[in-house]
DNA sequence: AGTTATTTGTCCGTATGTATA
DNA sequence: ATATACATACGGACAAATAAC
């Protein structure tokens, strides 16, 4: 499964590996990974190798963990979908570590700056998408 | 500085006490941070720390790392403004490994994915701001 | 309520590989 | 070639949160 003669290091080719069994379907959405020592062995690799694997799945937002719990596949949020305004700005960033928390976001989630002249809105990403506003209408005859 | 019986986690605060040297000006954009050696001598932690406190702002995108070089304070990036087409649809998420790669995405950088009726667009988010449409225009009229 | 087992979080030490200077 | 520095991998240990009993 996993190669050590490769070039690609064992954590990364562990989190491609784990990322198949999520798609396929073997670890659902909302499902609990196995433990990190349970990993570990069935792997035979160091619980760093298996840490670092799933550090790479938290990062993508793939993965949620909890300490004291399993580490469990995110479910698919519904998102909301958010009109923008006309002629604003939208930028994108990884919230640093008090935004995160200010916002009640999970890890590996970006923040989005909605800003206008009037008013400066943060959204977390994995809960909104943006919708343009409508293109101009052609003068609303018919 | 670093404070063990503080219920935050060394390489949080460690993380915490570098992005304040970097907001201060005392680590401008471009300059390398020391070695994860001297840091960890300095700091009195261990190496782990050090690499842990990087890899937080690693992930947030403030800082960048190379093998065999130190890491730096990353430079901001002159942002382009991207026109938004109107009744878009634009979603935000982390790339995954092999996307960060396929449009040569530095770590910790958003993705953001514009879709219409005909195509699907992807922008790394520290190179772009997206602008909306301005508003409806109220009719050609004269 | 309390005790134990499980699981993740954190920390330490060491070793080796690989890229840079 | 040597030294420095980061990347990866291994091992062990204890703390802290959760779950199970």
């Amino acid at each position: 499964m996993l190669d050590r003669r490769s070039p690609v290091s064992l954590y990364r080719q562990l989190a491609h590996h784990l990322l198949d069994r999520i798609r396929t379907g073997d670890l659902p959405p909302g499902s609990d990974l196995p433990s990190e020592n349970t990993l570990s062995s069935e792997y035979g690799v160091s619980r760093d190798v298996v840490r670092d694997a799933m550090g790479v799945l938290r990062t993508e937002g793939i993965i949620v963990t909890t300490r004291g719990r399993r580490s469990s596949v995110r479910k698919a949020i519904a998102v909301e979908e958010l009109q923008a305004p006309p002629a604003a700005r939208i930028t994108v960033r990884m919230p640093t570590y008090d935004e995160r928390h200010r916002h009640d976001m999970l890890e590996g989630v970006p923040l989005i700056v909605i800003h206008t002249d009037e008013f400066e809105t943060y959204h977390p990403a994995d809960r909104v998408a943006i919708i343009t506003p409508p293109g101009p209408v052609q003068s609303a005859g018919l």
